[in-house]
DNA sequence: ATGTATGCAAAACATTTGCACCTGG
DNA sequence: CCAGGTGCAAATGTTTTGCATACAT
């Protein structure tokens, strides 16, 4: 159950970091900003304010709960921590985002940062294309 | 010389445009942010305006003259376009960027890209970590 | 109860834009 | 001369913060 995500992470089970836990978890694969969050909830009836969705975000992120990604654009966007590392792909037509994990490249990073006299903590990798779904048209905001 | 880069990327050889190419050109292997080059173009004695600093710089960014890259932390940095495709290394403690290139690595993601469908256009690669430097200490600034 | 969370409005940033004036070719 | 460039100030878009109230435990 998703209260105990919360309590385990030092966090009150109050009912938006539940709604967002939620929307998080429903949203397989998506990776939404803090304004699509708002608005969905919103949308869906709830009573939570744009403060309170940054403020919880930044709570999960420093939780380990959901991670956050500068893709290209002003916003970041969030996505549910499920599992194991991976990298990512996305669409600079749709915004579609899908996700990858390679090992040799994985290998490679390590390897680099090792010549160069760094001690590794982390990366981000995203690959910027056009993909190839039948419905892949320039689009914004999430629904 | 500096002027002809301008002038064939279309734009008039002005004085700001000229410092600021210059200061990104004795700024080696640097990353610069705007409001940096702002103040120490502002430091030199030079007068310029901050929106100049943003405009020139997509400007050239449209040029091809230099790259933006969006790391960790608000603001975008701009590197000098010399040469050839590199990925970058970023020290956590004192900021320090070292730029580096893997055939292997560029073989693996243009794999992944036709693998998943997608029709690879560009990619964002950068490595997190601490580096070995005597004088590695948290610095914000540049000077 | 009591320390945390929340909503709202205002603040803080990074970046962009409008506009009147200046300048390179 | 004149289209394009510039500085300044104001606008924008995103994220953060202050504060009084509301809630979980």
């Amino acid at each position: 159950m998703e209260s105990q995500d919360l309590r385990s992470a030092g966090l009150k089970v109050t009912g938006p970091r539940l709604k967002m836990l939620e929307l998080l978890e429903n949203t397989h694969g998506r990776h939404l900003t803090a304004e699509a969050i708002y608005r969905q909830l919103i949308e869906a009836g709830e009573e939570i304010g744009l403060a309170t969705v940054y403020r919880v975000l930044t709570q999960f992120e420093a939780a380990g709960l959901v991670t956050r990604h500068h893709f290209e654009g002003g916003q970041a966007v969030f996505e549910l921590e499920r599992g194991p590392h991976h990298d990512h792909i996305v669409c600079i037509r749709c915004g579609r985002v899908e996700e990858f994990y390679d090992e040799a490249i994985e290998k490679r990073q390590r390897a680099i940062a090792e010549k160069l006299g760094f001690k590794l903590h982390d990366h981000t990798l995203t690959l910027y294309g056009e993909c190839s779904r039948p419905g892949c048209q320039r689009q914004n905001s999430e629904s």
